[in-house]
DNA sequence: TTCTAATGTTACAAAACTGTAAGGTTAAAT
DNA sequence: ATTTAACCTTACAGTTTTGTAACATTAGAA
């Protein structure tokens, strides 16, 4: 979506983006321009700083109070006072004008790269070596083989993948699965990593989880 | 960490990311950059193009293959081509020398805003209305109350609240389930919705997930 | 080398999860 | 108003998940 005054500036863009695959919409009334942002629901947004009727910084406040949208700012000026207030506020990136159509194409690519992770479809994956790790389904991918987690193998992983190369002790794990719950026998995490281990071993990967006796395990 | 090789813009940048509550570490060995930066495994890392023995972003792309540690790009020239390289080999973010130390702080911390939810502990909440959901653990939270969620359950639930505002089709959950497994009754789905809307009605949002007859359901 | 606390393995039963079927309800089109 | 396909609810049983306990193994200190 792109919310910007100067028509040619829009017909430009909107060119530039159909002509790379992407769908553009040009937001015509600003004085309204939250509710249709909201209405719409646009993948990703480029949002000029100078609009008239209202504070493109202010619009973006009001944005991230309701959505994770991500915004893209566009500005004039190459002032540092904007360009720090917008990230601040939470764009996700920021471009000034005269743009390079390539320059901006990339970075919206990234952006959307960048971004899908929290807001799209797909692309939850996590990686470890040769292997993905799609932590939304619980599912194990290497070359063809899919190898289907529990909730509990889930957590776990999910984890020591997020913290690779660190020791991660007992306890956070404990803590992480079952929070304060005190009738859990210390045994079960150790079951736990032993099932878990057992997946990957399915897959090549049986020494993936190392035990630091004394200290905890680690993923390397 | 640091990875600049003029000891002045070192001291200059370790001083002020330890005044802000960094802790800066500086790298030495450039001759062995990717092995130090897995080992040190930073939080985010600041990586001057122009470093002796190495280029800065042959090393970003070799990072890339084996980590999504946040990089911010530094480079002394304003040079597009630079720019444009970056971004597409995964740089999160771009800046130019001389760089202004507040304009450096806030893309720090929108980096680490912005990458944290794939790449830390916790922040792994998405949320909707007054509740949050722990797509990790499965478990919704409200005020005081949790709500664990199964496997499919947590699902349907990330799914929807990834479309908030959008019409889902049944298909689409149904893949997201099952990929493509035929045996699955059609009313499987409909069964896991009616028991996931009862665990939202015990909170108080029986009606969050809208049925579009004809079309799919609706979070909103 | 010996000892011991830390960690691992296995089997089992209770609990939770999940697809199915059978019958009920609803909304939209005619 | 009637019809009907789309969707919902409930109960049930097969399956999976999970904590426990009992015993085995191991790494590192002494």
């Amino acid at each position: 979506m792109i919310v910007e005054d100067e028509e040619l500036i829009c017909n430009e863009l909107s060119k530039l983006l159909e002509n790379n695959n992407y769908e553009a919409v040009i937001l015509k009334d600003f004085k309204n321009a939250l509710n249709e942002i909201l209405e719409v629901s646009p993948d990703l947004i480029l949002l000029d700083i100078n609009i008239p009727f209202i504070n493109g910084e202010a619009l973006l406040q009001n944005l991230r109070k309701e959505s994770n949208i991500p915004v893209i700012m566009v500005t004039s000026i190459n002032s540092e006072t904007d360009e720090a207030l917008s990230i601040s506020y939470g764009a996700d990136d920021y471009i000034t004008k005269p743009y390079n159509p390539n320059i901006l194409l990339l970075r919206i690519g990234a952006v959307l790269k960048r971004t899908k992770t929290n807001y799209n479809t797909n692309g939850n994956d996590l990686t470890y070596k040769e292997l993905k790790f799609d932590c939304q389904k619980g599912i194990i991918k290497k070359d063809d083989i899919e190898i289907e987690l529990t909730k509990n193998e889930m957590i776990i992983f999910s984890y020591l993948l997020n913290h690779q190369n660190k020791i991660v002790t007992r306890e956070e794990l404990m803590t992480t699965l079952w929070d304060n719950s005190e009738y859990v026998n210390e045994n079960a995490l150790t079951v736990n990593i032993s099932r878990l281990r057992n997946k990957l071993k399915e897959i090549g990967y049986e020494d993936a989880i190392d035990t630091r006796k004394g200290l905890g395990y680690i993923l390397s």
